[in-house]
DNA sequence: CATGAATGAGTCTTCATTCAT
DNA sequence: GATGAATGAAGACTCATTCAT
């Protein structure tokens, strides 16, 4: 974690470490239930102080705009994806069948969290460039770990996948599982999550 | 036009219908620019008005709010799509075939497209609720053109999709070529339009 | 009314009286219920002439400004005051009966009316000082009318005023009735119409 | 004070009372002149906040619309009256002396605050029903001082008024002083305050 | 480190009035 | 005489950010 508060790209006014950690965890709570709650432009600063339970000077004093909150928690986000993601990962005998089982958490973990991958996708554009660099190679970091699978699934013989379609196929995984958040207002008439899921892979993997 | 514009939830002081098209045009080119430059949020009244060549009053005369533009600008964009997409369709012997050119001509309106389908992508969520189903409506009547192509290639037997994959692939093709334009920033690096559109359709049509 | 029309100090654009006057009635009319309703300031000229069912263009054929709307109204609630005030005045035998009378018929005007008196109380101000006396001008003239009944009354000995003591209640009896209007708020708790005359009248002819 | 204050209708996103009460002042200050000078609707928040010597942002940390300067200044009224009304009150032997030296007083009040009076009666139309209702509640305790004062005069013998006038009688009290003030376009010509005052008694106590 | 009052540029929107047709 | 599209100055209000305490 201190690792990789030293990386971030947020200037922060105190230098005690922990209680920077601190105070931005309660921040990126804070304003997570309020950017799902009213977005990001309708939200304002004052907001996010108070809903921390500090003063909005103090809030000045861990960020040094309110474009850094936002980035806080796009990266907050996707840690949660990549950590629930990680932890439902097994390995199994094959890579497809371990694929299988990565899509299908995968498509949980949207599910889950939902409101939060919609933040990701909606206010993005928000963030100056320099810090949407940085969601942005977080979302590639997650491909990569679909990517990974897919290679090791064509080199056990259990997936026949062509080496030019790897790429494409980890994105195409990512984006039909944000599909499910962003597409909701016309998915969740038809199917549930679980008929969702079943359905895409029958479609990535070609039964 | 008139039938259209009848339709239109955004109200005009304005009584002459002509004229009310003729400025929204307008208004629609002048916005599109700016939003692809600025973003809806960054982007002022008075600078829609300025670039439209005309006064900040009669801008109002014509709308009745910021989010009305917005609103006449997704519109617009997907009519666009639509016309473009229309314009592109010949009937082929077999549905297999209508459908792949379908898949490429829709993917190269998304490339020619491309800033203005971000707009919508990025946008959308500002849109007041009654104005963004009027949106997701017509999203939903493009995702039934390919839902209905699909369908003619299962009964002439060039397609071999399950009944209950129809509607979920529709829905993929319009996120696979909407995602050319909100994952360019990946997809770029790696495929050009030509590629990218190959792969997809291979992968969509499972050779 | 043209003799009248010929002093109304409210330019019209339009030459023949008779389609001036005619217009003028319709102005008032659609703008004295508009003004009951949200007031001068919070009612619009765009309002006033879709309510006299003509185009803004034509309103302003027959006013020179927005405030000429007021003092039109204002002007017409008075003559309204003044016509029902005469046509209720019988005269008796004593001029103590006639100003009982008076001031009753007054009162029920008052509340026949206090929609409309209420206006003037309440927008007088907004008018430009030379419209302005025009209407305190006619206010004075039915204030007038009042003070010649007392003199009446005290000259057939039926009332005893001190002479220095006319003008007062002259100004009194129409505030007291105006009052009827102004303190609804509190009076209506309290009094009917009725009640409220019987007693005023008391306490000012002393019984 | 603070008592005051937290009966206060008027929301302040500023935390310390004490500071509140000082802003208040000063924006009451600033406003009733700016008020007498043009009028509530011709008066723009910016000149308040300049006539208050700060920004526009500090004003509206004190208030939540221009509606609340005008409820803020109607109370200053009120209170201001209601203090130099009491502080005029001398108990004298009976009854009908301490009410005819109210009355002396309260005019006296009238004549010196004319211009704010004047503010009352223009502007009050212009407040929100709730900020409304606080402000007449205020006018009614004043009437009420008057009442009580009728029915000691009543208890000690040293006036006869039946008990069905006393608050109508209150009523006028409030309105013939008030009317000083609104009248002055005609009262003004014929009256001095003192006779004004001397005579306006006599005629309510009915020598 | 924490506070929160102060700032003021910036935003959307309104509306009385004009004038070419 | 009638129309109504065009104008643009003006107004209320917001809110990210700073800085003295």
């Amino acid at each position: 974690m201190t690792k990789l508060e030293s990386l971030n790209p947020v200037y922060s006014q105190v230098k005690d470490p922990e209680l920077v950690a601190v105070r931005r965890r309660q921040i990126v709570r804070a304003a997570v239930d309020l950017f799902v709650e009213k977005g990001f432009h309708k939200t304002t600063t004052r907001e996010i102080s108070r809903e921390c339970g500090f003063s909005i000077g103090t809030l000045y004093e861990y960020i040094s705009s309110k474009e850094d909150v936002l980035y806080l928690v796009c990266d907050y986000i996707h840690s949660e994806v990549e950590t629930r993601l990680t932890r439902a990962l097994v390995a199994h005998q094959n890579g497809k069948e371990t694929l299988r089982q990565a899509i299908e958490a995968y498509f949980k973990v949207m599910d889950e969290l939902q409101d939060w991958v919609l933040i990701i996708y909606q206010e993005l554009q928000s963030l100056p460039h320099d810090l949407m660099r940085h969601v942005l190679r977080k979302e590639e970091e997650i491909t990569a770990v679909f990517e990974r699978m897919i290679r090791k699934g064509m080199e056990d013989g259990s997936l026949s996948v062509l080496p030019a379609d790897v790429h494409l196929m980890a994105h195409n995984i990512m984006v039909l599982g944000e599909m499910w958040t962003f597409r909701r207002w016309a998915l969740r008439k038809q199917y549930t999550l679980a008929e969702y899921t079943e359905q895409q892979i029958a479609l990535l993997l070609q039964k």
